[in-house]
RNA sequence: UGUCUUAUGGUGUAAUGGUAGCACUGCAGUUUCUGGAUCUGCCUGUCUAAGUUCGAAUCUUAGUAAGACAACCA
């Protein structure tokens, strides 16, 4: 799970980068760089936050600053120490680092005192109106608000008030602080904003029941900016409404020239995938998927069952960008992201998923010959292994055809192939069951043709990869496609349940696979020969090897037949 | 009848007043001890209209379209 050396790519500049440097050079917070990764630990991670996570962390990275985690943990209803632990490890695993650990529940005495002193200012009051009183009040987007009835109550009542909200003699809903602001505002977060409620029917998972007021996201989250220091507070485009206030708040409160700013970017939007927690946990509890780290989930903890790598994932998050425009990412770019990164490093195996038995009729029984094999033609320094060959091998039944038309390279009858890294066979026969389907096809073998020897030469115009009957391990392979059906589930008015793809996995249980992925640990990944690219199941076992299918090749007749 | 934001090939993203480039997809080809990978080529784009300018994807105005905002969520 510890994955501290992943290497993460520079990035190009983009507009965020770029308002950095300009913030550098005009000499600003007197040229510190500080960001910040601060997730509500109510969930698990997902691949949209790690867009987030590459943002904030690569920025400190760049520009020579540091990047804290906080943990925005301001509503104790929604959160859980679950979560906490499960953030980091993700981060850790993308291959960051925090400088510093922050939880914004650690602010909860320096919020309150400022609040008390806002309130002694005049500009924020207890409310005792019913929030359907206050949400009407509020008026619309093309409305102007009313002013509440407590807007103008003395400033001692103010401060009586809100110690008694903090006492927990005060119901949840009896009272509120808000801000006192402009409830004529055309920006509907300055129509005199929460600041504080009520909430004494959950304990905190760090405070427990210490406080009974809580702050609200807006007074909190720029606080908590400002208190650490933050010079560049990033976060989603959704937000972009909230940065007024977000600047009011620190106005009211800073000392000195120094101001953290907030930059929204887009948000990420894969097609043929939901993200938010809300559909994600209702796949997880009604049992569509297997849990949070299903390999279909969009979770980081799905996506490393599935095989997907770190650097993978920094691969994708590099080719989409950042920009304020809300766009579809297609899911295609991820996959193509994977391949490149996997391509790399994946070690090459000979295995079988539907297998057919060859027999190759002048081989002499009984032997076996191990047969030398590079593990990555990308990488010399990957070494080759010894694969053992014998007269009775299986291979791929797509590979074999009795009537092939010009096209088909593979193995037919009279034809001639090569065994990958052994020798060239001719096939002189077979045999079908009764259903028609080639049960067993026959070969000779040319022994002067083995990889290496000099006669080994001789082009053949296919090349198979093969597995030896008597020596393949059995293992079950899963196969995976996307989740949905349609391009964009988050926006098709039909239940998302309806539009979920039956044949997202596929299990094959008679597949099998080289020896050596008998020594293969938990989630280490592999390409199998004109297959795809797979990873150990850590639920795998040396009696039952699982393979997850982390990307298909891209081989539009694989891919046909794989369906 | 509001405020804020956005608009570049099918998709995503560069070009910050000076030749519209890159990647993905698609198509065609090359090559290989698998048709994958590699390599090559091709296709397709500045939302509309006015203005400023020697020159506009870029600046201005208007229009059009899309997104966000009216939680005691973050």
């Amino acid at each position: 799970m510890e994955n501290t050396n992943v290497e993460v790519p520079k990035k190009s500049l983009n507009f965020i980068e770029a308002f950095v440097e300009q913030d550098l050079k005009d000499g600003k917070n007197d040229g510190r760089i500080q960001t910040r990764f601060p997730p509500e630990p109510n969930g698990y991670l997902h691949i949209g936050h790690a867009k987030a996570i590459c943002l904030d962390f690569g920025i400190a990275r760049n520009y020579n600053g540091i990047c804290n985690l906080r943990f925005d943990d301001t509503n104790p209803v929604k959160e859980d120490v679950e979560y906490v632990d499960a953030i980091q490890e993700d981060i850790k695993w993308l291959g960051y680092n925090w400088s510093n650990i922050y939880y914004a529940s650690d602010y909860f005495q320096q919020l309150w005192d400022l609040a008390v002193e806002l309130i002694k200012q005049g500009k924020a009051y207890i409310d005792e109106q019913s929030a359907e009183t206050i949400a009407k009040q509020k008026g619309t987007t093309t409305v102007a608000g009313t002013e509440s009835p407590y807007r103008n109550r003395p400033v001692e009542e103010n401060l009586a008030l809100f110690l008694q909200m903090n006492t927990g003699k005060i119901a949840e809903g009896a009272m509120v602080l808000r801000a006192k602001i402009d409830m004529a505002s055309s920006n509907m977060h300055f129509r005199d904003p929460l600041m504080y409620r009520v909430i004494n029917s959950h304990p905190h998972h760090r405070t427990g029941y210490t406080w009974k007021a809580y702050p609200m996201y807006d007074y909190a989250h720029g606080q908590s900016d400002y208190f650490e220091g933050v010079t560049h507070s990033l976060c989603t485009l959704e937000f972009e409404v909230h940065r007024p206030l977000y600047d009011w708040f620190i106005d009211q409160f800073k000392d000195s020239d120094y101001r953290p700013r907030q930059i929204e970017f887009n948000r990420l939007n894969l097609t043929y995938t939901v993200m938010s927690k809300r559909k994600m946990l209702q796949l997880v509890q009604e049992g569509l998927v297997s849990g949070w780290d299903d390999p279909r989930m969009p979770t980081i903890g799905g996506l490393r069952r599935r095989g997907y790598s770190p650097d993978s994932i920094h691969n994708f998050i590099d080719k989409i960008g950042f920009t304020k425009f809300e766009a579809q990412n297609d899911i295609g770019l991820l996959e193509h992201a994977v391949r490149e990164s996997l391509n790399k490093t994946a070690k090459r195996v000979n295995a079988v998923i539907n297998p057919v038995k060859l027999i190759i009729t002048n081989y002499p029984e009984g032997q076996v010959e191990m047969m030398e094999t590079v593990n990555n033609p990308e990488d010399e320094s990957a070494g080759t292994r010894e694969i053992p060959f014998s007269r009775e091998i299986f291979i791929e039944r797509e590979d074999f055809m009795i009537d092939a038309p010009k096209k088909f390279f593979r193995l037919a009858p009279d034809k001639e192939v090569r065994l990958k890294s052994a020798y060239i066979v001719k096939c002189t026969g077979y045999e079908s069951d009764e259903n028609g389907d080639v049960s067993v096809i026959y070969c000779e073998y040319y022994p002067e043709t083995k990889s290496g020897m000099p006669e080994a030469n001789r082009k053949v115009k296919g090349t198979l990869h093969w597995v030896s009957a008597s020596h393949a391990l059995k293992a079950e392979v899963r196969l995976y496609d996307r989740l949905f059906s349609v391009e964009n589930p988050s926006a098709d008015p039909r239940d998302f349940r309806e539009l979920l793809n039956p044949d997202s996995l596929k299990v094959l249980t008679e597949c099998y696979v080289e020896p050596s992925l008998l020594t293969a640990q938990s989630l280490d990944h592999f390409q199998f020969q004109r297959i795809g690219y797979f990873n150990l199941d850590p639920d795998s076992s040396p009696d039952k090897l699982i393979f997850n299918r982390t990307v298909s090749l891209k081989d539009s007749w694989a891919k046909e037949q794989l369906r």
